[in-house]
Formats: structure tokens, sequence, C-alpha cells
DNA sequence: CTGTTAGCGCGTTCAC
DNA sequence: GTGAACGCGCTAACAG
């Protein structure tokens, strides 16, 4: 049947202890032993058992990375940088099996997720997505995540927010506790570790993006560009990433005087199908809109195209905007202006920090930035 | 510490055994103990230990899905349907952990993963994206191939031909047939497997695209626009992908009786950049293209940005073909001409193949035919 | 139906 | 420097 540690014993004429120490070569064995081992490894070409090591060890080297949908260039882009960062360093030896695990953007399904991941003994895990600010289900999630802590998995919160504090606790009214603007919510992160049983794990690690910073900036270009008309094409509603979004939208707004009517937004999902309908819906509630914030770069391509069916010209007669700057955005006609977010530096260094191979902050939160990417797709109004 | 399988009986006053039947369900258990052991199992928040499942039962419930990068569209599509597919099929209790490794194109990054989930004993594993020609690594991955498959893996191919014989039946010469040019097969995989056919796993099955004929029929379809100078913006050599859609277009060519000049086929990565400088490569050679054929329609949008900076018009002054029929293709302006690849189809056929929940073909190959897609990127020529 | 008894393959103390 | 035990947590035969 499969080969065996003894079975590489035997060949080599040693002891599986022996094999096992050149194997993980954190033991001093002689040269000319460890060649026998080495070559009888290769002659019965031996593949470890890894479960088996894993229980023997107690620690597995399978690190998870959690996304809402690899079909989306987003998490694409976000899980290839993580993954990258995860698996071997280049120098082979510490290989790492960094696998991404799809959950559709089902809260069941990340749990169900973390669950296996626990199950497998992962090193470390890294949640990407916008988080849903459903009390019950932010509650499980911080409960599995203190879970898997404990276990001494490391976890990365990349995308969204820190978790309220008080793991299994109430995640009632903290959950409310604003991130994006960087100075409240140490507050809400810093306290996380202590909880209560002695189990004290690597406490969870976060590395979000500045939506409300970028959202804000955004909408003051158009705002600048002279622009007072401006429907916005939310995402779903009940992530922190949309309100976060919204919040910084509005603030432009509010900041310039401008009046927020309540029609001029609508929610959908982050897709384009989602934005090709909200843009319908918004030239339904008024026709004279003069430009269109849309809530990722994907919904904006949706939009545009609603726009051109309806013979308005985008920026000539809207202008639009995106969000995220991903790599399509630069090759639609016309460019996206939108706003870039890390997307490739976030994943790098949610891997990193999940890794240990990059110390952590002090408050356990990494703020992104964003950039205001200027292009074609808007312009003044009327021009 | 943790909390383990003893702890549960102890709790719910049963022997380990019988906790262990009502977690795998897969033995009768009373009713009235499975509800005891079950609470027990809540109130100590048990997760089990999947090393240790998995060791003693000699079989993980862990599968994995090979892509070449997760961030390109094309697999983060066929990745997301195999993933769907692969794990939980809704009913609870067979719980997969699908996992999608990014081999980013390098063939020993798939060879490591490929013994990483060997290691783990995954029990299934699919293998997507090109492969490379090279002899060395196809022996290679011919074997770890063969040995996954004698470990009692289940491998499937899915975008991706054969592999030759020589590893397992049922690959065969007809396999050959459809696909591949089937010429370096026996040689390469000579040394693939030392000690032999005695373990015979479950044989590798493969869902492969019919690349030469989609690409056939696009060359097609802009020859009988009128279209003879035609550019072609091939994939990188030595990709069995490349080779068949540029095998596909020649023989497009040769039908009408068109001279295949070499000069106006350029190799490539399967990305945007790379269109962009192979068309203007192209036109540096020849001013006079009518139309080009792109790799893919990722490379199609780098094809069009470069031709828009050359003053040219799409489809007016050339017209554009990509193929694969991504997301975006719908929205490109002008709308891309292309070829549809079912890759939710191969990717959920892929899964069901691999978890046993299909009945394999006979010859263990299963062929998805291609569709054309006309669009707005392809017009007469001189129009 | 349920408890008992053995390992699964490997890491890790210990002695030598 | 190396080998001999023991046990990680669980499943799989066997009894009963």
């Amino acid at each position: 049947m499969t080969v065996t540690l003894a079975d590489v014993a035997a060949r080599a004429g040693v002891s599986a202890a022996t094999v096992s120490r050149v194997l993980n070569s954190n033991y001093p064995v002689a040269e000319a032993t460890r060649d026998r081992v080495l070559r009888a490894v290769a002659e019965l070409e031996y593949v470890a058992n890894g479960p088996a090591s894993a229980l023997a060890a107690a620690t597995s080297d399978l690190v998870g990375i959690l996304v809402n949908d690899v079909a989306d260039p987003f998490f694409g882009v976000l899980a290839s940088a993580v993954q990258s960062e995860m698996s071997g360093d280049g120098t082979s030896g510490g290989e790492k099996l960094a696998v991404v695990c799809n959950t559709g953007g089902s809260p069941e399904r990340e749990l169900t997720y973390l669950t296996l991941l626990h199950r497998q003994r992962a090193g470390a895990v890294v949640l990407t997505g916008g988080a849903t600010e459903d009390p019950a289900h932010t509650a499980a999630l911080a409960a599995r995540v203190a879970r898997l802590s404990a276990a001494g998995t490391q976890v990365v919160l990349c995308g969204r927010p820190p978790l309220p504090a008080g793991a299994t606790a109430g995640a009632g009214g903290s959950a409310e506790a604003p991130v994006a603007g960087g100075r409240a919510a140490g507050a809400a992160s810093a306290a996380a570790s202590p909880a209560s049983a002695a189990d004290a794990g690597p406490a969870p690690l976060t590395v979000a993006f500045d939506n409300r910073g970028g959202a804000r900036s955004l909408t003051e270009h158009l705002v600048a560009l002279g622009h007072r008309r401006i429907g916005c094409v939310a995402g779903p509603e009940g992530l922190t990433t949309t309100r976060h979004r919204l919040e910084g939208h509005r603030a432009a707004l509010a900041t310039h005087g401008i009046e927020d009517v309540p029609g001029r937004t609508v929610h959908g999902a982050y897709d384009r199908a989602s934005g090709y309908a909200a843009a319908h819906e918004l030239l339904r509630r008024d026709e004279d809109l003069t430009a269109v914030v849309a809530a990722n770069d994907t919904v904006a391509l949706g939009v545009c195209a609603a726009l051109r069916e309806h013979g308005l010209r985008v920026p000539e007669d809207v202008s639009v905007a995106g969000f995220d700057d991903l790599p399509f955005s630069m090759d639609a006609v016309p460019a996206l202006t939108t706003v870039r977010l890390p997307l490739t530096e976030a994943g790098a260094r949610a891997g990193r920090l999940a890794m240990g191979r990059e110390p952590a902050p002090a408050d356990g939160v990494v703020l992104l930035s964003s950039e205001l990417v200027i292009r074609k797709s808007t312009a003044p109004p009327y021009s």
C-alpha cells in the first residue's frame, strides 16, 4: 500500500525517528545518514501523511482564505495577493497549503468554512469581504473567530472592519462603531484579546480600507465639477462596506450644502445587472441627473450600459464614477473615474500578518488609504 | 485545552465510539442517546479534529482545485463552478472543504500543490488551466497524477487535454482524436510510473473544450465577412490551448485558400498588456490588416486599445474577435464578437465527476462544444 | 444498539 | 547522533 515513514526507515537502515528528523530538519543529523534517508525517500517516492503529522504535531500546514466570490475580480485580486504571500516564500521547505474558500456571500457558508478550517486545525485564516451587519451573524462570527484564535489560529480580517470586542458576548451596540474614520476605531478593537478564559490565542488582526474617505473624495470631485443632482447606486443594504461608502458620499454632499434626496439612492448587488437596473430606476425617478456614483466599477459598467440605452452619453450628458479601480476599469469606454483601493497591498499585508512575517500594529488594525483616480467618465455637467 | 471526542463522550455519559457514530451518522444510534450526544457537542462547542479523523479513516474531506490565476475571470468562473458543485450539496452532513490553489501558471507550483494535496490525502483534485507541452513537465505531472490516483484520489482535468497514456488505462488513442495533435504522447510518459499498475486507483477523467473547433468557426466568420488579411495574437507558446486555437485558425484559413503569412501571428501572455503590445507589433509589420483574432477576450481588449491609439476604429477599420466570452465581453465597446466556452458547465461537470456524482463517460473524456457569439466588434472590411 | 480494543502514521520525549 | 517508547484524537472492527 502507501509507503510510510517506517518503510523509508527500513530502506535507509535507520529508525523512524531519524527519518522524521531529517524530513523536518529540526534536529542535528549526521550528514551521511541524512543522505541515505533522502535517497530512500526519493526511491520510495515517499509522501508524508499530512493528517498524521498534523495530529502528532498538533498543527497543520494549511492556511485558508475566505472570499465572497472568486469569480469577482475584486476578490480574485485580493485572494491572489494573499495566497502568493502565504504559500512558499520561494525557499522550499516551509511549504504551506494556501487555499481559498468561496462563500458565495452567504453568511452560513462563511461560518461553515470557518468551522471546516478549524476542524483542519488551519494555521491561519484570512477573512475577506464586506461584513454583514446583522447582529446575529456578527455574534456568531465573532464566536467562531474567538474559538479559532483560542485554538491557536491567527485570524486576519481583510477589507472589512474589525470585529466588535467581547468575542462571544453582546455584539449588539458596539457593532455600530465606525471604523473608516480611523479615530473612533481603536476603542472597538483594542479590547479584543483579553476575553475571559485563559486560552488567549493570537488576537485577530485587521486590514481595512478607507471606504468612507474614498467615497467622500469621489463625490467631492463630482461636486467640484459642478454637479448637484447626483444619483447613487449603493451596494446591498446591511453590509459595512455599503454603509461606509454611502456615509462618505453623504458627508461630501453635506459639506457642500447639497440636499441628500432619498430618491436618488438605490441599493443593489455588487454586480453589473444591478447597476443596469438601478440606473433605469434612477432615471425614472429623476431624468435630470447629471452624475451617478456606483457601488463599484462593475456596477458602474451596468450603469453606463443603461445610460446608453437611454440615449445618454457618458460623460457629456451624465458623469459616472466607479469604485475599486479593478483591472478592466481603464479599458472601459470611457475609462472609468474611480477610487483605487490598494487591493494587492492589502492582500499581501494580510497574508504576511497571517504568517507572522510582519509585526502586528499595536491596535491590531492597518488602515489602507484610497486614491481618487480621475479618468474620462466624469466631466462638468451640460458640457 | 481543546475539547476532544472523549470529553463529549464523558459529558454525554456514553463511549467515544458512540459519539463518533452519531457525528458521522453511519451507524444506527438510539434517538435518545443521539440527542444527548448532540447536546453535549453543542454545550462543549466541540469541533472534530480533522487530521485525526483523516488519519483514522484514511481519507480526508478535503478536495482541491488547481488554477493558473484566481484573478483571471476565466479561472475565477471555472473555480467558482467547480467549488459550488464540490462543497455541500445543500444537505448538510457531507461537508467537503473545497479549496482552490493558485499555481500562477508555474509548472513547479502546480507540482508542489499536487504533492501538498497528496500529502493531505485529498479526496479529489480538479486540475484546470492550459497544459504546458514541455515533455519533462508533462512526464512529471503524469507521474504525480498517477500517484494521486493510486492513493485513491479522483483526478479530473478540466479545460485541458487528457494526459498522455501510460499512467492509467482508458486514455488511449481515441482520447487524442478530438483535441490533441497526438504526438509526443508516448515518449514523454515513459519514465512516469516505475512501480506499476498493480495499484489501480480511479482513472483520471477529463473535461475538455473544443478550442480548435471554436477558433476555426471564428476565423471562418471573419473570412465570410470578407476578411483576408487577418492578424492573430496567439497565447503563450508551448501551451496546448494556444496550439489548438492556432490550429483551428489555420485550418479555417487553409480551407478558404488564404495563405497563412507567418508574420501575421505573434505570441504573448493571456493578458491585456500582451494584446496591446501584440497589436502594435502586428500593425508595424502590416498596416493593412483588416481583422485581428485574439488569444482570448482579455487580450482582445488590449488589442482594441492599441488600435484606437493608432486612430483605427473597431470594427469600421479593423475587426477584433476574442475568445472565451468572459462576463465583461458584452460590456466592452464595441461588444466583443467571441467564442463562448461553457465555463460554468465545465466546472460543474468536473466537480460532479470528481465527487462521483456523475457517471464517468466510457473513454473518460467529456468534450464540451463552443459557440460562436457574434456581436459588434466584427464587420465587413473597408465599410 | 452500545462499549472495548486496537491501531492509523508520525512527532517527541526520553535513554543510550 | 540515534533508537525505543508513548500518545496525539479518532474510526473500525469486534464483542456483548
